[in-house]
This record gives C-alpha cells, structure tokens and sequence, in this order.
DNA sequence: GTGAAAGCGCTAACAA
DNA sequence: TTGTTAGCGCTTTCAC
C-alpha cells in the first residue's frame, strides 16, 4: 500500500525567480525591465521578455503592491447603478483608469447609508488609491473614514476641507440656461421644474440654477410648479401628474434629470398629451436612451466622458503627487443643451 | 538655517505589529483572532478585539493575499454594461459576492475581443479566484488563457471540457413556449422573430427554442420573418423595417430580448403602427425599463438574481473546494412569460 | 493555547 | 549596468 502514485506535478505558477533563473539574470534585472527602469541594457532586457514570454508569466500583483505600497485600485461609487447614466460613466472610468494601468472597484451605494458604509469599507480594505464618490451629494458621513484613512478623493458638487479631496464642479447653469432661452424663444413662458430629492447637493443646485435662469430670462417662476421628485422614472410619472392636477399649469417642464424626463413622456402620452404640441419636456443627462425616445428627448447634455476623465484626472494626481509639488484641486464639467423633438412652440389656447 | 522644523509625525497606518504589541500577545495570536481560528482564548481573544478597535485597525488585504493564495475577488465579465440588463445582473452579483467575503472586479467586453483580451488579462492580474464570463457566447478565444492560468469560471450556455469550468444552462425553451402559445391563444398564427447577432449562443439558442416553440404550437416558421439583429434598440428598428418591407408580413414579433424589442415598439410608433392592436411584440429579458414602455412591454423574463446567484454559487463551490470534493458543475436558470401590454389579438383584417 | 520564525513574490536600497 | 539583500504585512508550520 506504499507504493506512490506517480502524479504529473503541476508546474507552479511561474514567478520572478523563475523567469531570472530562465534568463539568467537576478531578479532585480527582471523587475527593473518589467517596470521599465532606465538603466536595463537591450541585451538584457530581450533575455528578460523573451522568457517572461515563454514561461506566460504575469507579475503578481499583490506582492507588487505590497512592497510598493502602492495598489493601483481606483474606486468608483455611484448613486445608482440602474441609472442608465451610471453604467455609461462607469464605462469611461474604466476605460481611462484601465489605459493608464489601474484597476477599479465599483460600488453602488443605492442611496442607503449602510451600503455606503459597506463601500467605503471595501474600498478602504482594499487599498485603494484614491475615490470617486459620484453620489451626487449624500456623501458626508462617509467621507470622513476616507479622510481619516488619508486617501485621496474627488467628489462631485462637494467641497470638503481636506488636503486629499479634489472637486468636480458640474457647471449646470449653462445648459440651462440655454434650455430656458430655447424655452422662452419657442414662445414659452410658463414653465416648471421637477426637481431632484433635496438631500442631494446636485438636485439642489440644478433647482437654483433653473430659478436663476429663469429671472434672467425674465420668466417668472411658479412656486407650486418645482415639484420634488427623485429622479426616476416613476417620480417623473408622480410629479407630471401632480402638474396636471393643478388649475394654472406650465407649457413646459423641465427635469431635473432625464429618468424624470422619460416618466414625463410616458406621464404625458397615457394622459393624451401629444409631445411637444401639447407640452415641452426637457431632460438633464444626455443619457444614450434620450436619443430615442417617443418624441426624442431635448435634454441638457451633461459628458460623461467628461466627468470620468475629471474624475480620473484629479485622482492621479493626488495619487502620484510627489510631496511639495502641487495639483488642480478643482475641475469643472460643464453642460450644454442638445435640442430634440421633445421641445416646441407652446399649445396657442394656453393662457399667455 | 539647520533649525529642524518640528513636524508632527503622521501615525503609521497600524498593521498587526502595533496590535500584537498594544494586547500584549504574538502576532500570530492576532492573526487567529482575526481569523476564527478556534484555539484563541477567550481571555486573549477579548485583549485582541479591544486593540483593533483601538487603533481602528483593517487587516492588510494584500499582505493576506499573497500568504494565503486567495485573493478573495471574483471577476465577472459581461457584454455591454450599457444594456440596462448587465447594471441588473452586476448589481446582485456584486450583493452576493460582498455578503461572502468576496470583492468583484467588473468588466465589459463591448463586443470587442481585443478588450476581452485586456479585461482577462486584467482578471489573471490581479489573481481572481474564478471568473463569471456572462458575455453569453462571445468567450472561446480568452477561455483558455483562463483555464491556462487554472482559474475557476462558469460560462453562460457554454460548455468547456475544463474541470474547472461549471456551466449556466439557460432554459428559454419553457419562457419562449409559454410566450409562444399565449401568442397562439391570442389568435395569432404568423409570428416573426427578430434573432441575436448567430456569434452569440445564446441567441441561436434562443432562435432554436423559437422554431421548437412554433413547431410544438403547430405554427409554420417563416424562414423571412426571422431576421439577424443585434440585441440593441438599434438593430430592432433595423429589424421592424425590414419586416415591413415584406408583402406578406406577421402579426407577432419575438424578440431575442428587450431592447430589441423597445426598437420595434419604438418603429413601429413612428410607422403609425398601433402596439398591440396593429401588432404584437414580445421581448426577452424583463429588465427593468420593460415594465415602462408604451405599451409596457410583454417578455420573457429572465432573473437576474437567480443568474447571479447561480454564478456566484458555481464559482464559490470551485473557489472552495476541498480536494477530493465534488461540486456542483452545472446550473439551470428557467424563464417565465410576464403578460403586459405590448400583445394584444391579432388585426382581423390580417389573412389567417 | 501561545509564540517564534519562515516565507508568500516582489521592489528598492545599497554594493559592486 | 547588474546583483544582493532586506523587508512589505500577513498566515502558517513547528515548537513549547
């Protein structure tokens, strides 16, 4: 019963003795050519490939960071990840961070405070090198575990007094304010505004904007016009019928984001109301969808290729700052209106 | 000018050390603490615990990695996080994963296999324990660096004689029978089915399981109104149009899933075509969106928590195995027709 | 039950 | 330019 299966043994994964040994090198020389140091000789430096080739060998990177100190994991935290707006920034982030050799965790906080926590714990865990908390503005509670564990974020519409938090200013104004003036200039001048939830700084900001606009443009703005929604489709659907149940009401809404904007539409149409004849609707996003829905959507387009490479951009440099020198701490995004079939003249039997 | 300015000495971020040393105990006894490892007692146990409270001390995941061998992430790699149904599936994946322990590192193939390419690169970097290829048929080419690398995957429809591969079977058959026959007791005998790009398993199976569908209901397939899309909201106007281009043309649309489907609502609107009074569509899918169309979308759905779920668990039960141990190789996820009100009977003045 | 010590695979400081 | 070596923070034998 002694007898010892002879068993094929499997060859251990390859790592950086290996590949020295192959090459004839010390490992020194292999991580020197692998991370690309000045100072390796062609002649060396093609022994090294060639067997890192032949063996298919891959750096670990555990062991990388763990010496380095250095992860090369990004995180990324969204409001919402069934947002279709998400999803498409999400894939930007990733794109820019992949192409520049990092790795990134996403999470989705769904606007619950214990997910949130959860996030950043995994996040701090992890290692990450930095955060982009793109929640919009719920984001407080959390932020100081990431300061207190010194790591580098970037927050959208959020200033934070912290030597490692950089900030995305999204300029809304300009869109819409060119949306108002489309508005006005189609003939509007009773127009409304569905709002975001109020415990997001960015709904805020958006709604302030639209008041904003709306005095420059010499429009009078309706209190009982700005409804808070949530930026669903569905609140687009409560707040639009809300509208309806009003006596005087606007010739145009806008959103204050575009799944509000695509329950208007929908609202709308199973009310009988013909878009743009009857009603004008205006979104915020840009999202891929907006281009085709029934009519299109006029929407104040905000990048996010845009927001990912601000995004990206303010993490590096915290990441890589070397200590003395100094970095842009703030970065603006800004918006602009793309006009669709969603927007026209108001309907004439309406009250001017 | 040699005064040394007085600097406060940031505090080391704490590492077991500093905790060993603040409970008085080995490092190994905090390591065991940490771990459940059932010989601590209780009396060192309690010390341990008030210490990492104390200094606020997170384990150093890297460091446990490259001892342990397990990197404790798990890589999911789908086709299009654009198409709202992928958000949906990473979103339970991710719930999963986190409530086990496990971190996710998500990516997206877009279709392109030189960026399939990079994301099982990426996945073989960072030392995923298993890896969820749900691009749903697209995978053959990278499958093998995977199983290369000895790394644990489960494959949606796809059979890989690897004995560290599980497979997803997806039972579209009863969903597509169940939306078949509804169709059938509707009245409707000519049924079209706008098909997935034939790369994609998934879709040639689900245009078998369409023709099986027909055949069993007693309906004739009509090999021009089965048409090659591809699976974007896109490809389905594309398809509609096509389909309205013939003389002779069905009074029901099958979709290989939804978003082509919304296509057809969305043509066939504009085409002045009443849904469902002029024509039928059923999608595949239910993602979420569906339930908001105009109409609100028929479908076959496919749960996105039940196929998380079972990618999750096929790669756990490889991820941990025992030697020796058996495990669960394949997984079977069913589908169900939601009635909604995208069918409708068939147009009487449509030859029978 | 507890601790000492040997690495996991790699980078970086220092020597040569 | 190249090699030697000391750890990075942790888990895991192996003694006690």
């Amino acid at each position: 019963m002694a007898r010892r299966a002879i068993r094929k043994i499997p060859d251990k994964t390859p790592d950086i003795r290996s590949v020295a040994a192959l090459a004839k090198v010390s490992i020194a020389t292999v991580s020197r050519t692998i991370n690309g140091a000045p100072v390796v000789s062609d002649r060396l430096a093609k022994r090294v490939w060639a067997a890192i080739e032949q063996l298919n060998y891959f750096p670990n990177t555990m062991a990388r960071s763990l010496v380095s100190g250095r992860s090369r994991i990004l995180g990324i935290i969204v409001e919402n990840i069934t947002n279709p707006f998400f999803p498409e920034l999400i894939q930007s982030f990733e794109e820019i961070a992949v192409a520049h050799g990092y790795e990134i965790l996403v999470s989705s906080s769904n606007s619950d405070p214990a997910i949130l926590t959860t996030c950043v714990r995994r996040m701090i865990e992890r290692k990450v090198e930095g955060v982009a908390v793109l929640t919009f503005g719920e984001e407080e509670p959390v932020l100081e575990q990431l300061a207190y564990h010194d790591i580098p974020m970037v927050l959208a519409e959020f200033h934070l007094d912290d030597p490692k938090a950089s900030t995305i200013l999204l300029d809304y104004s300009t869109g819409i304010r060119a949306a108002i003036q489309h508005l006005a200039d189609l003939g509007h001048t009773r127009i409304g505004f569905l709002a975001g939830p109020h415990t997001i700084h960015s709904a805020v900001t958006r709604e302030n904007d639209f008041r904003a606009a709306m005095e420059d443009a010499g429009l009078t703005v309706h209190q009982n016009w700005i409804i808070e929604c949530n930026h669903t489709l569905k609140g687009g659907v409560v707040g639009f019928e809300r509208l309806q149940s009003l006596s005087s009401r606007p010739t145009a809404i806008l959103c204050s984001n575009d799944m509000t904007a695509i329950g208007v539409l929908r609202a709308a149409y199973l009310k009988g109301l013909k878009v743009p004849q009857d009603l004008s609707v205006v979104g915020l996003d840009d999202i891929d969808f907006a281009e085709f829905t029934l009519p299109p959507l006029t929407t104040i387009r905000l990048s996010r290729v845009d927001l990912a490479r601000a995004a990206f951009e303010a993490l590096r440099q915290q990441a890589e700052k070397s200590s003395g020198a100094t970095i842009q701490r703030e970065f603006l995004v800004s918006t602009s209106l793309v006009a669709r079939g969603s927007t026209g003249t108001p309907p004439s039997e309406s009250g001017r």
